[in-house]
DNA sequence: AAGTGGTCTAGACCACGCA
DNA sequence: GCGTGGTCTAGACCACTTC
């Protein structure tokens, strides 16, 4: 299928207003509609997103304008799991086994077999994240079982799905110390995920250990 | 002016929903339309915020189901600020000063007066959070200056405007563990946050040391 | 009075899933 | 072939601000 209209239009948009100093009015909603040759309603819907994401503010009765490019919606949090330019994994560990813990939290049996997987994140060299991943050995697909990084990459469930997080506050786990050159002793938090799929049916588990020296978490919302 | 027809179907199939198991699917939106006898893009309008907040998912082709309640979206960061049913505020200390740190992080010059409030949060007696709340001077209104809650009542700000926070491991200050009932030493997590207008310019910054037994963080998105 | 965003209507076509 | 959600149209009225 060819890409919506409104996406084409809020491109348009983005580009339009690309630079230009915060406050500035944008075109009317009716102008709009007019330049692209579109109804108002699709010229809102791309507006709206703008709207959501932070690339634009309304003010009721009096038009559209740009805000602060700093502000554009941004949840770190999340971020942790997607793969930036610089970014790479480093599977330190992997192993099956019964894990009541894990699997209690999955909303499975005991005694069900758990895929714990632990794993580097390196920014430039930089260690940033140690990363536990806990997911039903059932839920594996055999074919990606050689290609580990394939059942690894979260983004797929995150995408449809959702996401709960917990920051937890605590010292530097001994076992992690090193490997994230971060000094026993050290305060840190720890993101404990579970993600869910659109029904809210636990997919997976996955605890962060974040270097405070390297992967600050900031949500802009 | 009269409350949209949308937030009404919005309620009644809130209502509707309510204690149905989770995937059981809701009438199809043409339906829903002649149920309410409003046009199908009035009906959408509902669903999709019902949707965003994760009242509903939608399966494209299929219909539209319940989702899971235990993820109703919640970002309890922002939540810190709102006032709860068993929640009080107790004021610790305030003055007015220079901040050069505090002007410096709200685009003011440094030599600008600086309100600075100290106040902790109780829940049911207990202690859960210290806010550190840092307002221009110049933006408080003189005549509230004896209502020190009101001007100190950040909701209004972060309705229409912007949020960005940042999460801060560290062990707790010496001069808020007794305060907190949290023993020297332990890790907490201090959120530091600056609240912006919708043009980007901030309003108030203000850190927040959360008590780890009292407050988890939890996001959910 | 003119212009703005917010809401609403009564249609329409599309791609896709399913029986 | 029918039903679903996703997109889109060309209008309309409202409350409000600005001139």
């Amino acid at each position: 299928m060819a890409a919506p209209r409104y996406l084409e239009i809020k491109k348009r948009i983005m580009k339009e207003i690309e630079g230009k100093p915060v406050s500035t009015p944008i075109a009317s909603e009716r102008e709009l509609a007019v330049q692209f040759d579109a109804s108002r309603m699709t010229v809102r819907k791309a507006l709206n997103e703008l709207v959501e994401e932070g690339y634009l503010y309304r003010n009721k009765n009096k038009g559209t304008f740009v805000a602060e490019r700093s502000l554009h919606k941004k949840n770190t949090a999340a971020d942790s799991f997607l793969k930036k330019e610089e970014t790479n994994h480093k599977l330190l560990y992997f192993n099956v086994k019964e894990i009541p813990d894990a699997a209690k939290r999955l909303n499975l049996p005991a005694d069900e077999l758990i895929l714990r997987a632990v794993r580097l994140t390196l920014n430039d060299e930089r260690p940033v994240t140690i990363e536990e991943i806990f997911l039903p050995y059932k839920s594996v697909d055999y074919n990606e079982m050689n290609e580990i990084n394939t059942i690894l990459d979260m983004n797929p469930y995150i995408q449809n799905g959702r996401l709960t997080q917990r920051f937890i506050p605590m010292l530097i786990p001994s076992q992690y110390s090193n490997l994230l050159e971060v000094k026993m002793g050290t305060p840190i938090i720890m993101v404990d995920s579970i993600i869910y799929d659109p029904a809210g049916n636990p997919v997976a588990l996955v605890n962060l250990y974040h270097n405070p020296r390297e992967k600050i978490i900031e949500i802009t919302s």
